[in-house]
DNA sequence: AGCACGCCGACT
DNA sequence: GTCGGCGTGCTC
């Protein structure tokens, strides 16, 4: 077939136009692709997969598109402007190219249309998620002088303001930027200079035009040691200060080269001041490189410990896939510390041996230096580690590093699937049961993205790459467990628990001045042991025995003897503050937030009242808001309250606290769980913060202070999520040398969560709660959409939800497959959050995506595909 | 979502 | 008579 080309052929012009997803937030409002026309010059010949900046709305603002594809057609008439016009309206044209090659490959695109039909978001969302905002360059208005008055004449016959005479004169010397209109009008208030500006557009005596920043390249500041302190010198009166600016020269010093200035930051915990003062005491130089040049911390590879029979037996599956170099899945099902890790990087290994690139997708949390340690350490070099909300300028770095393969290996959070890493090879998601690899719908934010899940999403690409998937879990749960039952994923497990490698454990008894006798060698690497044990303790025994307290009988014995030997201790509850509930105790009034209708927790140090939904944080009130009674009393249990009760039960011990308010930074919680891991406390008390996949060797206790948290929920999958915590939580302790016990303390030992949980009886839970979901028709025997809607009018809200309940169920009538079944519209078990009432549709059948799909989703509505919870 | 156009009350 | 309220409609 002849493709058209552009030029004048038998009286028509044949125009090349191009379909563009323009990636602006309010373009997703309508419908999120448009057509431009190609531009002439060296610009010209865009193909799909090209990032361009087109002008776009009423401002013109240049926005960042992805270039779809290329259409051609006869050419519409021009209007004045000299715009194409078609059906009365004005096309406009491509502004430039940012990038010379196309920034996405086919596979990329084919992805984004998947990830749209899938999750029913216009495609230009779904692009957004590939493109990182350091790639755009900043946009600033510019104004200029077009006609009008220049000094005396029009001013009489029309009004002009002051401050709009000041304007133009200032603009009569030539354009000025935003910032520097403002700067002329300083003088003004912000709404007489807003006016200025708006009327003389509207007269036409100036014009808005954009101008387009520098795209600079992204520079990354070095540190390199230049001599070491005199040891009688201070280096900071503080001690903290003095502390972290030893640690930092230490590095240094071990190093015996430069290191990158934030990464450095983020081991020691300086700050940037410290840096520079250290710098001025010319201890240090500090200088910037481009940022992906020699990123390197790490130049000496790790050797690669040999495997267990278990990892062998699954690494043989893994190898053969990688070989064949076609789409494969796996479900690698291993309990905590069997070593699913080393599989992990060994697949990546081969994976770069291969010259393809791997990414490796780790929980929100668990995304400390010491997960990203051990990949740079095998991998020199090679890593990027991502994370969502990094500033521009760091992603621009890394996103240009990988580009330009010279890393292979993407280390990150769910975002990180969406760099666009040439040659995919491989995807592990570790621990992917996490909850946090569901991109889930929030109100506050502008764009319309999709609501995927990172497991769905993986499988999908690797589907069109023709790249290998593992799936990491220790707890599987129903849908991946589905998924392998359909054998969709090829499940591999590693039934062992690995104590360890002999080397570390070595190293550690040395240190702790134990013996490795009790331990079963299974072969001349690697230790093996089983799961400590759990034992359920009834809080209502307790209770009927007299206890009140926090602690049963038998977690206190049991905290007592850890204590007395030095060793550490994990107190579990997923719950913040210090008390869940304030009530007042002469009318019984609960507080609650005025935003949300939630009660509010109460939070020591300082004592605030906090809801734990959309964190308003209130001082505390002296009075009842009812009776005026003083009497206001926390109700409840919580990390808080943990804490404080070990302190006042065992004041020599040396507690630490885990939980959002503990570490509300990621350098926050390694902080944290550095301190413990190094002993500096023998008490570690947390939230779900806590289970993250790390390894606490001197824990040999771990006590679950009330497991019922979170069961209470009217929810399909709380069951499931307490269940998977509880496994998880359980299996930080015994993790080295002194073995481990759990004790599970619960007011409903026979709930099948908990007590499936204590026997670590994944099979059994999971085939009651698979009888229950089949039951109840809720996933995976049936799928979920969520459709969603707020308004902080509680009329309106309701309104716009009988509405859309009405159209739905018209659609409902006239289409018959495949089955769906309409449940609401209601109010949500939430039904008002942040000052916003919610209401809900619930659809449910084989497959309500696809029964949705021909009906236009208004975009106030949000749409939840395959939702986590429907509360 | 932004942003502009469009029709009714309190002020220089 | 003008400023400015936010209702409605559009984005190639």
């Amino acid at each position: 077939m002849l493709l058209p080309s552009p030029g004048r052929i038998s009286g028509w012009w044949i125009a090349m136009a191009l379909e563009i997803a323009v990636l602006a937030a309010s373009a997703a409002y309508a419908g999120g692709v448009f057509t431009y026309e190609e531009p002439e010059g060296p610009d010209g010949r865009l193909r799909p997969g090209h990032l361009v900046l087109v002008p776009f709305g009423r401002s013109g603002r240049p926005e960042p598109g992805i270039v779809l594809r290329r259409i051609s057609g006869r050419s519409p008439a021009r209007s004045q402007k000299g715009d194409r016009v078609e059906n009365g309206r004005a096309r406009k044209t491509v502004l430039r190219c940012l990038e010379e090659d196309p920034i996405l490959d086919p596979q990329r695109l084919e992805w984004a249309a998947w990830l749209s039909r899938t999750y029913l978001t216009p495609i230009n969302e779904c692009l957004r998620l590939m493109i990182p905002s350091g790639l755009i360059p900043r946009r600033e208005p510019i104004y200029e002088r077009v006609s009008g008055p220049i000094g005396g004449g029009l001013e009489q016959a029309v009004a002009v303001s002051f401050a709009e005479q000041v304007l133009l004169t200032a603009l009569a010397e030539g354009p000025l930027t935003q910032s520097e209109v403002h700067a002329v009008l300083r003088d003004f208030p912000l709404a007489e200079r807003r006016r200025a500006l708006q009327r003389l557009l509207q007269r036409g005596w100036i014009r808005r035009g954009w101008r387009i920043g520098e795209r600079r390249l992204p520079m990354l500041r070095w540190v390199r040691l230049k001599n070491l302190p005199d040891p009688t010198f201070r280096l900071g009166r503080n001690p903290a200060v003095l502390e972290r600016r030893q640690r930092l020269l230490e590095r240094l010093r071990e190093a015996a080269r430069p290191l990158p200035a934030d990464w450095l930051q983020a081991e020691t915990g300086c700050s940037a001041y410290d840096l520079q003062q250290l710098a001025r005491w010319g201890f240090l130089e500090l200088f910037e490189q481009l940022a992906w040049e020699t990123f390197d911390p790490y130049p000496v590879p790790e050797e690669p410990p040999n495997l267990t029979p278990d990892q062998a037996l699954a690494w043989r599956s893994i190898a053969q896939a990688l070989e064949a170099g076609r789409f494969h899945a796996f479900l690698l099902h291993g309990i905590t510390g069997s070593g699913k890790t080393e599989l992990y990087l060994r697949a990546v290994a081969e994976t770069l041996r291969q010259g393809k690139g791997a990414i490796v997708l780790v929980p929100e949390l668990a995304l400390t230096p010491q997960t990203a340690r051990r990949f740079e350490a095998r991998f020199p070099g090679q890593v990027v580690i991502w994370t969502g909300g990094m500033p521009p300028a760091q992603e621009r770095a890394l996103w240009e590093r990988v580009r330009r393969r010279q890393a292979r290996v993407i280390v990150g959070t769910r975002s990180a699937l969406f760099v666009p890493i040439p040659d995919l090879g491989l995807i592990v998601i570790d621990e992917a049961h996490d909850p946090s690899y569901k991109q889930d719908i929030q109100p506050q934010i502008p764009y319309l993205l999709p609501a995927y899940h990172a497991v769905d999403a993986a499988l999908a690409l690797a589907r069109l790459v023709g790249a290998v998937v593992i799936l990491g879990t220790a707890t599987p749960g129903v849908e991946l467990r589905h998924l392998a039952e359909r054998g969709v994923l090829e499940e591999l497990s590693l039934p062992r628990r690995l104590r360890g490698y002999r080397r570390r454990l070595m190293e550690q008894a040395r240190q702790f001045g134990a013996s490795l006798d009790r331990f079963v060698e299974v072969e001349t690497e690697a230790l093996e042991s089983g799961l400590p044990p759990v034992e359920i303790v009834d809080m209502r025994q307790e209770l009927k025995a007299g206890n009140t307290g926090i602690f049963s009988r038998a977690l206190e014995k049991a905290l007592d003897q850890v204590l007395r030997r030095g060793q550490q201790a994990i107190l579990f509850l997923n719950r913040r503050g210090a008390a869940p509930f304030l009530f007042c105790r002469d009318c019984g009034h609960l507080i609650r937030c005025a935003r949300c209708d939630l009660p509010l927790a109460e939070h020591h140090h300082p004592t605030r009242w906090v809801c734990h939904h959309c964190g308003a944080v209130e001082k505390p009130a002296a009075r009842c808001p009812r009776c005026g009674s003083r009497r206001l009393k926390g109700m409840g249990i919580g990390t808080q309250a943990v804490e404080e009760a070990v302190r006042k039960r065992w004041p020599e011990a040396r507690v630490l606290r885990w939980d959002l308010d503990a570490a509300p930074t990621r350098a926050a919680h390694a902080l944290i769980w550095q301190r413990f891991a190094d002993g500096e406390a023998d008490v570690l008390i947390g939230t779900q913060v806590l289970t993250k996949g790390l390894d606490l060797p001197l824990v040999t206790l771990v006590g679950v202070i009330l497991a019922d948290v979170g069961l209470g929920l009217p929810d399909f999958r709380a069951a499931e999520r307490t269940f998977q915590l509880l496994i998880q939580v359980a299996g930080r302790a015994g993790r080295g040398l002194f073995g481990g016990r759990v004790i599970l303390q619960t007011y409903r030992p026979d709930h099948p969560a908990i007590a499936a949980a204590a026997r670590y009886d994944l099979e059994s839970f999971y085939r009651k709660e698979l009888a229950f979901r089949k039951a109840h028709g809720y996933p995976p025997f049936q799928r979920l959409v969520r459709l969603l809607y707020w308004h902080a009018d509680p009329e309106r809200a309701r309104e716009a939800a009988e509405r859309m309940g009405e159209a739905l169920r018209h659609h409902l009538e006239q289409k018959e497959a495949p089955p769906t079944a309409m449940i609401g519209p209601a109010p949500c078990y939430f039904s008002r959050l942040r000052g916003l009432y919610r209401w809900q549709i619930l659809l449910r059948g084989p497959d309500p995506v696809a029964w949705l799909r021909d009906f236009p989703l208004p975009p106030d509505w949000r749409v939840d595909v395959d939702p986590l919870d429907i509360l």
